[in-house]
DNA sequence: GCCGATTTGTCCGTATGTATC
DNA sequence: CGATACATACGGACAAATCGG
């Protein structure tokens, strides 16, 4: 429980507008008003708005307001924009998770591994395949690979449950990066064998990068979805940025 | 080309990273260091620095320094996360587009229409199906659906070339937000027809409802892509957030 | 069309807290 | 411990866009 002041606001000001104490389409109070209301400098009020227009939750224009355009229709889905784990996901949808370790490994990078993975040669690894079910019906086929210099002592047991409460809490790795690539890929044999694919001969493959507080990439993970369960969510923003 | 420092800020680091100037997992300059060199103020040294970690440009770690982790491997990508139209991503990737328009109508959304974008019933709208070529090759299935108040006088010429520049410098329409949607479909009769698919039976599909400055949904389309060539690229950052 | 009030956008300077070295 | 570096927060100033009288 951070006493962040931007942070309260904008978890304030989002559970506001999810709950549609705003209407869609509605303007927010002024700038002025939640600085008044919250009792707090303007920036940081800003900042909170900031946040939850990146999310799409908001859209301000200059001159008139900041107006609600949150559509709650898509909230049930696996991925948004954001680090979520499988279980994380699972307890906020009040649905029943559970992981099965199909494989549990320990091994070094050759030379296959370093171009699929990113992790230079050598590296000591360990490797899990993971399938997780909802509700009963296998959903995700996990291929992880640790890197044991950071990930320590890792075993079956924790692989069972959530590995990522063991780094957080237990190893009190901080996450903060991870870069994502979705491509849709024809099935293997092993996604053929878990998956309930049916007629669908591909799925959604989602691979990752994840760095540490250090700056080094210490995970790299394979996740093969079932067609049926997938879909990834995303608000892009047109800024002046672009080049 | 306006004259808003964070952004000048902003582009100039990005392309010194791209370019390589700084090292992978080296250090940017400190925000004191950048605050002299570029004579402004620390806030506005942050924003540009805040939107490069967005990007996955850089990550800063408190009591350290800002370390630059681009790798430009990544950067051939057909979607990065951000607007970005057909024939941009050709003449950044120097490749040659071609774009063959299969239908142009004009409608009236229909209760089936409304459940599939969004758009009122009783919402006239323009209606395009088109086919994205790179080098010769079929990549994209594209419907369009256009709102007819917003977007006036649109031709089959115009959506041969691009719609977009249309809507920027002819009509004016500002762009802001486009809320994007990823899944993995079965192919459709349609898909076969024009899209090489091959020995897949599915497909990438991208589905964005988009808004202009006024907050007004103009624009719903689903992008049918080629698996071969589709990718999309994320960059996800664990904040304090999540809940 | 003009003017003033409102609202968001950009920018500055400063202060304090926290983490690293 | 002190120096350095990033994180949060405040307050103030002016610009730009919008809206109503």
């Amino acid at each position: 429980m951070p006493k962040i002041r931007y942070l309260e606001i904008y978890r304030d000001l989002k559970t506001k507008i999810e709950t549609g104490e705003y209407e869609f389409q509605e303007l927010l109070p002024s700038e002025n008003h939640l600085i008044v209301s919250y009792g707090c400098s303007r920036n940081t009020v800003r900042r909170a708005l900031a946040s939850l227009a990146a999310e799409g939750y908001v859209q301000s224009m200059q001159g008139k307001g900041v107006r609600n355009i949150f559509q709650p229709t898509a909230q049930a889905s696996l991925m948004i924009g954001g680090i979520e784990t499988f279980r994380e996901f699972a307890s906020r949808n009040g649905q029943a998770p559970k992981t099965e370790v199909l494989c549990f490994a320990e091994l070094t990078a050759d030379k296959k591994i370093t171009r699929r993975t990113g992790f230079p040669i050598g590296s000591q690894l360990y490797y899990i395949q993971r399938l997780h079910y909802l509700d009963g019906v296998p959903l995700i086929l996990n291929h992880n690979y640790f890197l044991k210099d950071v990930v320590t002592n890792l075993t079956q047991e924790i692989a069972e449950n959530s590995i990522y409460d063991y780094l957080e809490n237990e190893l009190h790795i901080v996450i903060v990066n991870s870069k994502r690539e979705m491509t849709v890929e024809r099935m293997t044999e092993i996604d053929e064998k878990y998956l309930n694919l049916g007629e669908y001969n591909c799925l959604a493959v989602v691979s990752s990068h994840t760095y540490n507080s250090e700056g080094v990439m210490f995970e790299y993970t394979q996740s093969r979805h079932h067609p049926d369960h997938f879909r990834f969510q995303d608000n892009a923003i047109r800024r002046g940025l672009s080049h």
